[in-house]
Formats: structure tokens, sequence, C-alpha cells
DNA sequence: TTACTATATAATAATTATTACTATTTGTCA
DNA sequence: TGACAAATAGTAATAATTATTATATAGTAA
């Protein structure tokens, strides 16, 4: 993994927020810099349990707020979770998925490629893999045309 | 899309039921059949509303309990919201994960050959794509060896 | 067919997760 | 140093998930 390097996320994080008119409170500063040092991908309640530690009066909506805007700052990104609730799919067979990231519909698509890309040996020999997901992120023809 | 044939699907619903000492009810059957004609894949709450079209007085745990039935007898898949909460990730860097079906744990990893599988052309000019991601699934170390 | 029994169900409650609201506080800048 | 837009704490509301329990039913064997 490329080391995260804090100072250069930080310097970047007071850009990003200078440039949309937010403040630099110790509130966005300390859920930031948890996250940064996170590897686990918490939850808002995760972030929220440990930045109490610094932060003993930060409220719950403050991390749910600071968690989204930093997303749409793109300097975090969810891994898991995008639609609040969970979604099934019956079709087991080979094919893969784009999500749109405005309306939350979740779109089949077939890629040879996508079927034939592999699972690396050395991951194979660690973990007990049992599937490989492939997901693109974006806006679909809908949400396109009204941003 | 490999036209799913649900002749053939029900056949191995019944199959599976059986080896498994599972009633075939027609709740069970009626929702299974619901997610087999589904292309969006629907939550719980969406299956629900569609199965009352045929069965009025079907109760939202029964599409609970039949749904994760159904995912354990792998005839369907979650393709969204596996761990109930949403999670975060500051490392916007090239990485990829594996999620841990069991604890849940969703677990960084490099791989030069994922980074540089590429999008599709096609895609590319039906959808405005802005990330791909990569997911393994299954049973990380911890959980391997219990089971 | 009928009676039995383990499993499944409906109805509902409990829990957990997400999102919204508002009075007060605070960072920014003139 | 104010003025004030933005952010916060505290809390309420909503939505999603999971658990509970009394009743009903599918499957089986007499
Ligand atoms: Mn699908
Ligand atoms: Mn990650
Ligand atoms: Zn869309
Ligand atoms: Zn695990």
């Amino acid at each position: 993994m490329k080391k995260l390097n804090v100072e250069e996320a930080m310097k970047i994080f007071y850009q990003k927020c200078e440039e949309r008119g937010l403040k630099i409170t110790p509130q966005r500063v300390f859920i930031y810099q948890e996250l940064l040092q996170a590897t686990d991908h918490p939850s808002i309640d995760e972030i929220y349990q440990r930045v109490k530690d610094s932060l003993p009066n930060i409220s719950f909506d403050t991390v749910y707020r600071t968690a989204f805007s930093l997303t749409e700052m793109k300097l975090v990104d969810i891994v898991e979770g995008h639609s609040g609730s969970r979604r099934f799919d019956a079709n087991t067979g080979p094919h893969h998925h784009f999500r749109c990231l405005k309306c939350h519909k979740i779109i089949d698509f077939d890629s040879d490629y996508y079927d034939k890309v592999i699972i690396p040996e050395e991951l194979q020999r660690k973990f007990n893999i049992v599937a490989k997901k492939i997901m693109l992120e974006g806006f679909c023809e809908e949400c396109s045309q009204i941003e």
C-alpha cells in the first residue's frame, strides 16, 4: 500500500475547504485525521466513538455531516452501504454492475473482459476467496443529463 | 446477459430446498420467482411490496428470512449493504478490497494487475463513469480457521 | 387419509442506522 | 473587534434491520 502521507493529505484538505468556503473547525480536522489513520473502513458510529476521545462533546450529527462533506470533497470514499438498504440479485451467473451515484440504480452489464479478470495468486493463498465483484460507479443516462 | 432460465432455476430451487430440508411454501416460491424476474436488484421492502400483489397477507419478516435463506443457499447474491452500516475510506489512492463475509472486515490490498484493469469502451460511452471498484469476497484468515 | 411434528409464518416489538431540526456557538473577514 | 454565515451540540424523527412468539402449515409416516 502506498503509505498515506498525512501531512500532504491535510494540506489538500485545507485547500479544498478554502476553495469551497468551508470553515476549518476542530471537529472537521479531527474527523478527517481519524479517518486518515484508520485502515478498517469505519462506520459513522465508529468514527464518532474514536473522535470522542479527543473531543468528548462532539455530536453524532457532526460526524455524520462531516463524513458526507468529505465524501463530496472527494477526500473519502464510501466502500459499503451507498444506498441505505440491502439489495439482492437472483442472477448468480457471470455479469457485472454499474451503480448510479445519484439515483442508486444498479444496472447489469456483460463483459467477457471482466469475466476473465483473475484473482491474484497471493490473495488466493492468504484468504478463502469465494467471489470477485467488479462495480463501476458514476451517473446513469438520465442522471447525467439533469446534472 | 445470458437469459435467466426460470424453469431451470426453479428446478434447482426445489432441489436445494429438499437437500436442506426446507419446506416448499407458497411464500418461498413467490419470493424467489419475484427475485428471478427482477432486474433492478430490489431491497427487502421492494420485494415485499411486489410479492404482496400475489400474497396480500405475507409479512415483511417472511420476506426478510427468505431473502437470507436464499442467500445462504447461494441462489441469490447481495449486491449492496452487506454489513448493515455505511463504511468510509480516506485512502483514495489506487488499492482494492477484500470483504470477509463472516466478520465483515474490509481489508485493503494492492494489485498492479487490478490497477490496470480498464473500463470497456462501450460502457464509457453509455454512462458517465467516475470509478471502478474491485471487491473480493470470502473468509478472512481468522474466520477461515473457525469454520 | 389422517394425525403428528418440525418448520415456517404473520403480526408485532425491539433494536440499530440514517437523516432532520433548531437554538446556540464559532471561524472568518472586513 | 464586531458582524454574520456556517457549523455545532443536542435531540427528535424516520427508516432499516433484527428478534420474538403464538399460530398455521408442509411433509411424513401410520
Ligand atoms: Mn445483477
Ligand atoms: Mn481501503
Ligand atoms: Zn441515475
Ligand atoms: Zn473474518
